[in-house]
DNA sequence: CTAATTCCTCTAGTGACTAGAGGTTCAAGG
DNA sequence: CCTTGAACCTCTAGTCACTAGAGGAATTAG
């Protein structure tokens, strides 16, 4: 049996995390040791290892729970499992699509100015004061 | 002068954000009307839409804080200005680059199941508890 | 057996808002 | 002038996913 630090160390998520995914029910409560403390089997660094894996995928702790929970029920489809991921990956294009975007608006904007200026002459400050002078949206 | 309401439609910031944007200190408090009503002026719709801007291009509220500060003394140098936008240039760089590493892991796991299985033999399940699949570190 | 480390609970804070309750002011039409 | 309905007011609490810190108890290595 683990105690919390050393689950911590085997899957990367950092103790008070660790405590925080119980309160919020994401990971069931743990057998305790004589004196109170938290101890913790394989299937926990399992199921915690998955929920480490799929934050750093981006996925939110909503959609960490549908999958959790579909991965419990072998029986049922993964179709779910299979949207779930579809929209993750979407939210991302468009995140990247956006952030791309922004990239281009900065550079034009720090191209304005090379820090040698008194501020009333900033090309950096007049670009955020005219949002007219942007190539698009943001 | 303008209602609370009018300002946001001018700007596109919405009233509870004007509002919050006033509690944190990053607007003055307005003048008010017999009946106690926020009134605004011309500076507020220039400085409103200054954030507004800012925060499109994705400032945080202290970055643009400090970049009001310097529009507000013309004679300081627009090095910090420069600055600012350089690091939120290159954080934008650096957040497109993790993104886009994410958007290919999610490729190869959406790939690995079409959503007809049951659970039990799903590929976006199995390529989530085992972060060994990966090509890289997220 | 002691000392250092790790663990416990609890509260509060982060960023940048958003939502709602319960009440007041304003502007336009009759 | 009066009414109606929209927009305004303050205040509290909630969001997401943690993070920090206080004050104290349990464990473990030597």
């Amino acid at each position: 049996m683990l105690a919390i630090g050393t689950l911590s160390q085997r899957t990367g998520v950092k103790v008070p995390t660790i405590r925080y995914y119980e309160e919020i029910g994401l990971l069931a409560p743990p057998g305790r040791s004589a004196g109170g403390q938290r101890r913790y089997g394989a299937d926990d660094v399992a199921r915690l290892g998955f929920i480490r894996h799929a934050r750093d995928l981006g996925f939110g702790l909503v959609a960490i729970r549908s999958l959790l929970d579909l991965a419990a029920h072998p029986d049922r489809s993964c179709a779910e499992a299979n949207a779930l991921a579809m929209a993750q990956l979407r939210d991302v294009q468009a995140r990247v699509a956006r952030l791309r975007r922004l990239e281009g608006e900065l550079q034009r904007i720090v191209a304005a100015c090379d820090g040698g200026h008194p501020a009333a002459e900033c090309g950096v400050l007049d670009a955020l004061a005219d949002h007219d002078g942007c190539t698009g949206p943001h």
